[in-house]
DNA sequence: TGTACATCAGTGAACGCGCGTTCACTGATGTAC
DNA sequence: TGTACATCAGTGAACGCGCGTTCACTGATGTAC
């Protein structure tokens, strides 16, 4: 090992720039990647204003990494694999995918808050691999979900699988947006706003007459 | 009239106030309320640069009314009341009320992002009266209709109004979100999207024979 | 009617600040002898 | 083994810029005489 190492990490094996992208994941999970400022990073990685740029292109590029990285922690803190379909009920199952779908979104949504006019960053983002925002990697889960109880028989045949995606992930996103947009709103979704969501998906609302 | 008037109201009688309050929504509506200075706004005017304190508290005052006038507009602009509950059908009168409140979403939501990480600003805003987001109107709009429906007996009794309406509005956070984080999507809707969509809420997705 | 003055909204240069970024310098480590 | 030097990642003061905001000044209008 050559030359100087920052302070902060004379006793571990990360390299600054791993250390700094960390720093900027925690950072922009407690309060999101608007108006995070270089100073901010530096200064909680104990580390000088200017060093990040031996390691990224420009503040942009850092900020890909970083939420990059938060929406993989969260993927992986999502707590477990979905539902599988032909387990349990259809009912329960779409429960627990709009349950697991709120979750993300709650973690991810925010975080992205304040960058929906930012194309530049947005593009330097879906370069990166792997699940890039909240929605596609939810949307897949859930249609792929629909089509293999299709194929089970548990749900109809001619049902829109992409529709059916689409509603759920918009549930998240309105529940979301709804918070963002109204900061006095209570956090907790009601109890019984997830039963009647899917209970509206499974049987829809024309009359048993009909 | 007292004294000195701003050389580009010398014909008219629109106040300096209307005139900023009127330039400001028409940036906010082309290009969205984020990144917007007050030079930007003062060029379009073609006024000083420092007037607008003469009107307005500061910077937040002034897009405040500006926001809540681009939302009245865009409303103003919806095409008509919503669908009467009975006439024609359920089903054409739930396209209806997705395909405006698409058209609602679509013009408001863009404003507002970069928005969102801005409480004092949007709880400004909420203390103007009027809708002051996207959301909430749509939503009290197609659960009242649901509600008149199932006094018609078109809709089930069961059926839960605040459901359909979350979902109905969620897709258009959806579908106006994907944009603003996918810039490369494509600004259409397929047109078999909202049949399905549609067709979905009002028959679900349960098999026939369940 | 004509002239001098008071009023005050509008003007725009200037201020202070915080931002992203740069770069001359520092100092811990590896190497040459 | 000990000493002098080269290397280069890290440091942090400084730069340039654009922002929101201020304020001394301008000049069109109403009023007094």
């Amino acid at each position: 090992m050559s030359p100087r190492r920052a302070a902060v990490l004379r006793d571990g094996d990360r390299s600054l720039r791993e250390h700094l992208i960390a720093v900027a994941e925690r950072l922009i999970a407690g309060r999101g990647a608007a108006g995070l400022t270089v100073r901010d990073i530096a200064r909680e990685a104990q580390v000088a204003d200017g060093v990040l740029y031996n390691h990224f292109a420009d503040k942009e590029e850092l900020l890909a990494y970083a939420l990059q990285a938060h929406v993989r922690t969260v993927w992986a803190g999502a707590g477990g694999p979905p539902p599988t379909p032909g387990s349990a009920t259809v009912e329960a199952n779409l429960r627990v995918h709009l349950t697991r779908a709120l979750a993300l979104h709650a973690a991810i949504l925010p975080a992205f808050a304040g960058l929906l006019h930012q194309p530049r960053l947005l593009a330097r983002l879906a370069e990166l691999s792997g699940p890039t925002g909240p929605g596609p990697g939810t949307r897949d889960e859930v249609a792929g979900y629909v089509r293999a109880e299709q194929g089970l028989g548990r749900i109809a045949p001619d049902a829109a699988a992409d529709a059916v995606a689409t509603l759920l992930v918009g549930v998240c996103h309105d529940l979301v947006l709804g918070r963002l947009l109204n900061p006095a709103a209570p956090d907790e979704v009601p109890a019984g706003t997830i039963d009647d969501l899917v209970r509206t998906l499974l049987r829809g609302i024309l009359p048993a007459d009909r």
